[in-house]
RNA sequence: GGGCGCGUAGCCUAGCCAGGAUAGGGCGACAGCCUCCUAAGCUGUAGACCGGGGGUUCAAAUCCCUCCGCGCCCGCCA
């Protein structure tokens, strides 16, 4: 390591990185050695995760208590257990490039991450570009995720879209982790809803608006459907349609791709893409559902009633019996479902649905059926509910605030904010800075929350643009292109200038670069727990980094050297930013 | 009634699964900072018996039990 500095001038695009040389490995590294420590003190083998992050902290960048666990098994003193280890571990730490040293507080062991190992990092954010740390899981297989689904009878409102935003979020790390990702959309057009709207154009008095949007135009139709609902008639159209009938599945089709295009019109504009759009109905046509009933109908749990096929899934703690073929014949939304997975199984290695949490139950419940059809099952990543302050949500009611009109408002208060800052600045750069800063909070605030809080929606929350959130890191970003633009207007290339590293000592520069090297650890608990809501809290803290170096380190302006060193961090700041907000859905606007 | 989830300052929230060092943030409030690379920024002050009670432990926001409050579910709906 002390040679790492040797030759004083160089530039870090070329520095030639470790292997092992990021956060992640530096604490496996860790956590080996450690275990190691421990087997040969205890002769037990270690299973739980002994190494917690500090940062930021001022006792240092990582800790372990585990002097604290060991001294019931060993009789000892946690202080005593703490020098030992320490007394053991600082032979390796000495020759490990990486941690500068260990500092015992009592029985507390904390370790400081090294300035070689900043430098690593920054070397590798400028290198990687806005690639940086891409592929950090290697080749890891296919990955089907699904989310958002929502039923084709009406706009996707704010339930939807953070469904939309954790399962687009998700998708976004799972691939930059090395995943092969596709997207689905399954779409329900076999159910009751489609069933009723078509049902509703029956009736001479109900039109799908022309000049509205289309998923809109069918939401009213949905709604005023449902106050006259005839229910026998509703019933009448779902045999016929699951039964074959060309022409009513034609009007069906009709309903469900008017829909959709306003749906996918909205997504696209959430910065959503979906890979492919699966239809219930192709499940019955290709003869899936019947081939999953006939499977489901050999099984031990298997009975008729009135008719009807069901499961009693009892001894898996599932009281009601599931109902899988009714006495008519007609398959039922668990059915298709069924089928949709087994047919999603087989074709990927992972599959991940992101559903609300009233899915809660019928996900279980297929999830034990498709363990005793032998299929794979599927990882459930569920979502509390979003309500307004005067409760729930309903589309059937016409009770939702849709995802058109809350981005509406966002972008047109976003633009608000562009015009009192650039007054004079060109229309089209106006609109698309409003409409990347107002989309980006409108997702960002969908993703900070953990999943599973329930979220009640109030506008002028949702509306406020000066909290911390997606124009924040914006910023940052902003500030960041904007150093570069000049520096090179000046003559300066910060990918290509020649640094000293021992030049970025200041503290916040120090915690700058080790936020850096935090991305991979986070996107790793983002898809070991299936949340990516770390993800948009650490976006928030390198941006607050990033300014802080920006208030106490000026760039340009710094002596020669001091400045090529920090333009260089600059650079690589800005890197990390873009995959950051490039992960979060956000965009990583140049100017603001 | 049963199952699952949630309950952290006036409001919103991280930490809980893998228990440890003064419980992190944000909004709002109050007080400061633009002759200096974007003030959508930065700094400081006030504000928390981590829903209540019990238990386990040297140590509990975190684990266990119980009660209370909120949400979702318990359809031959999707």
């Amino acid at each position: 390591m002390r040679g790492l500095f040797s030759s004083s001038l160089t530039t870090l695009l070329n520095w030639k990185i470790q292997d092992g040389a990021v956060y992640l490995e530096v604490k496996r590294t860790l956590a080996e050695k450690l275990a190691d420590i421990v087997y040969v003190i205890t002769g037990e083998r270690l299973e739980e995760t002994i190494l917690r992050d500090l940062s930021p902290s001022e006792y240092g960048d990582i800790s372990t208590t585990i002097a604290f666990k060991l001294a019931k098994t060993l009789k000892k003193k946690p202080i005593e257990i703490a020098e030992s280890i320490e007394k053991e571990i600082s032979d390796f730490v000495s020759c490990y490039p990486y941690i500068e040293r260990i500092d015992r507080i009592g029985p507390y062991l904390n370790f400081h991450l090294s300035h070689a190992y900043c430098i690593e990092i920054l070397s590798r954010a400028l290198k990687e570009g806005c690639e940086y740390r891409k592929g950090f899981l290697g080749e890891r297989g296919k990955v089907i995720i699904e989310h958002t689904s929502a039923n084709p009878d009406g706009p996707l409102h704010i339930g939807h879209v953070r469904n939309s935003v954790i399962g687009d979020t998700l998708s976004r790390i799972f691939r930059w982790a090395g995943f092969d990702v596709e997207t689905q959309y399954y779409v329900n057009d076999m159910g009751r809803q489609i069933a009723t709207v078509v049902w509703g154009l029956t009736r001479s008095e109900l039109k799908i608006e022309n000049n509205m949007k289309p998923d809109h135009a069918i939401a009213k139709v949905y709604i005023e459907a449902n106050r006259a609902l005839n229910k026998e008639e509703v019933d009448e159209i779902m045999r016929r349609v699951e039964g074959g009938d060309r022409e009513l599945f034609s009007k069906v089709r009709y309903v469900v791709d008017m829909a959709l295009d306003g749906i996918s019109e909205t997504l696209e504009r959430m910065n959503i893409k979906i890979d492919s759009y699966v239809r219930e109905s192709s499940c019955i046509e290709c003869g899936a559902v019947d081939e999953v009933l006939k499977r489901i109908e050999q099984l031990d749990q298997a009975f008729i009633e009135d008719g009807a096929l069901m499961l009693n899934l009892s001894e898996f703690g599932i009281e009601k019996p599931l109902v899988l073929r009714r006495g008519d014949g007609t398959s039922l939304y668990a059915t298709r479902d069924i089928a949709y997975h087994i047919w999603k199984g087989r074709r990927c290695d992972r599959m991940i649905d992101v559903l609300g949490s009233d899915h809660k139950l019928i996900a279980s419940q297929i999830r034990v059926v498709l363990t005793l059809l032998g299929e794979k099952i599927p990882e459930v990543v569920v979502f509390e509910f979003v309500t307004l302050p005067e409760g729930s949500m309903s589309t059937r009611e016409g009770k939702y605030i849709s995802a058109d009109e809350l981005m509406d408002k966002m972008v047109s208060r976003a633009r608000d904010e562009v015009e009192k800052r650039h007054p004079d600045m060109s229309e089209d750069m106006k609109k698309s800075i409003a409409e990347g800063v107002g989309i980006g909070a409108m997702r960002y605030d969908m993703v900070k929350i953990s999943p599973d809080k329930n979220m009640v929606f109030n506008w002028e929350d949702a509306l406020d643009l000066e909290k911390l959130g997606a124009p924040f890191i914006q910023y940052s970003h902003a500030r960041a292109c904007s150093i570069l633009k000049k520096a090179s207007e000046c003559g300066y290339d910060a990918l290509h200038c020649d640094t000293n590293p021992s030049y970025l000592k200041e503290e916040w520069e120090i915690t700058l670069m080790k936020k850096m090297g935090e991305l991979d650890s986070v996107l790793d608990r983002c898809l070991w727990e299936l949340k990516p809501h770390h993800l948009a809290i650490y976006g928030r803290e390198l941006a607050e980094a990033f300014n802080l170096f920006y208030r106490f380190s000026s760039v340009l302006k710094a002596p020669a050297g001091i400045r090529e060193s920090r333009l260089s961090l600059v650079q690589g700041a800005k890197n990390v930013l873009y995959v950051v907000l490039d992960l979060l859905g956000i965009e990583p606007l140049e100017k603001m």
